[in-house]
DNA sequence: CGCGACGTTGATTTGCCTCAACGATTGTGG
DNA sequence: CCACAATCGTTGAGGCAAATCAACGTCGCG
């Protein structure tokens, strides 16, 4: 066994799978390994792939009619990255995905994936309750966003996600709360004053 | 066989499930009515309870510490609707869920749901597939919050749900888009007079 | 009819954006 | 190792979309 294996023995833990499934699972995965800036998927590609983090950090971002980019989602270790809304029907991507710290992933396609729900059944599982807690994440990301200021919101996005913070820089925050730079600095320097 | 029984076919529609797995699943269900006013879920409810809407329109809010609304989501024929934020994770609900216009549907609760998921593993594939377009529509609303004004929300929504609104108040739709209900009588106005 | 729910309109305020300029930090080639 | 540029973050002035506050019209219904 080689190390991504390892890897993605880890991916499914807590899923009890024999070892003759594991081997139908692992063949269906690919490795890629990404650099600062590279892009993952551009707009209008067709999405064939789902993507899970290994290391790295990687940013799903949408380009609005007058250029604006606005952040749908961060991804780091253990996170699943693609554009959904194509991945999930075959279609073009509305989003681009770049890797903004040096990456390590694993991919899997569409047709791959919709086979291994038929031959391993915890495999659906897995990516149901995967969904199922993306679901919430986005319902609550909703939520704040009907309800909360900039300041509310950045805080919150602080306090929930410590670790992606600090792989990325402000103005990937302030895309991904829908504010401006200056209004994000303002904002820092208001807190920094208690 | 009762009417109900072929309102859960219809449910199930292009999901090819023998005889004796359809007993399963039909006897997981019952069958509740609702009068226009009726809350279903009171915010801090334990969230047993998955319901399918027949008939009828029901929505989704949140209450923020100022006392606002903000609607998440609304339900009409053949819709699902839940806190799923709880419902998910056995927790409680930070949602109500009213009924605004009599309705009648179909619930399932959270145990039976995941004995179905083993017994009739098209079950489990339905409820991906019905996960997945609702997460690739909330990741829309999120990118469409992010980057339109008040006015072009109100469009696309209105483009999106014809037959929601036709359902609902004014209000509840400005509570959905993140609005009052002051802006959007007049973004309403502006728009009748093209 | 009269009351409450819903929608509209106007005046004013405000949170955040825009535009512009300027520090600070990081990276790179000489 | 420094010089310089590019990137990133900060600050200020002014503007605008939408909120707030307040009042009033309208509709449906007991």
């Amino acid at each position: 066994m080689d190390t991504g294996n390892i890897e993605i023995v880890e991916m499914f833990k807590g899923f009890s799978i024999t070892q003759e499934d594991f081997r139908t699972i692992e063949n269906k995965f690919q490795h890629l390994k990404l650099h600062k800036g590279d892009i993952l998927l551009h707009e209008n590609d067709i999405v064939y792939n789902n993507y899970y983090v290994l290391e790295g950090c990687l940013r799903a971002y949408f380009i609005d009619d007058s250029g604006k980019e606005h952040t749908l989602q961060f991804a780091v270790k253990d996170w699943w990255i693609s554009d959904y809304t194509a991945f999930f029907s075959t279609g073009k991507a509305i989003m681009s995905i770049e890797c903004i710290v040096d990456a390590s992933l694993y991919k899997i396609s569409k047709n791959d994936l919709e086979h291994l729900y038929l031959e391993v059944p915890q495999i659906e599982t897995y990516f149901r309750k995967k969904l199922e807690k993306a679901f919430a994440s986005f319902q609550k990301r909703i939520l704040g966003n009907l309800s909360q200021s900039a300041k509310e919101r950045y805080t919150t996005f602080i306090a929930t996600y410590p670790n992606i913070e600090q792989s990325i820089k402000n103005y990937h925050i302030a895309s991904y709360l829908g504010i401006t730079t200056e209004s994000l600095s303002r904002i820092r320097k208001d807190i920094a004053l208690k």
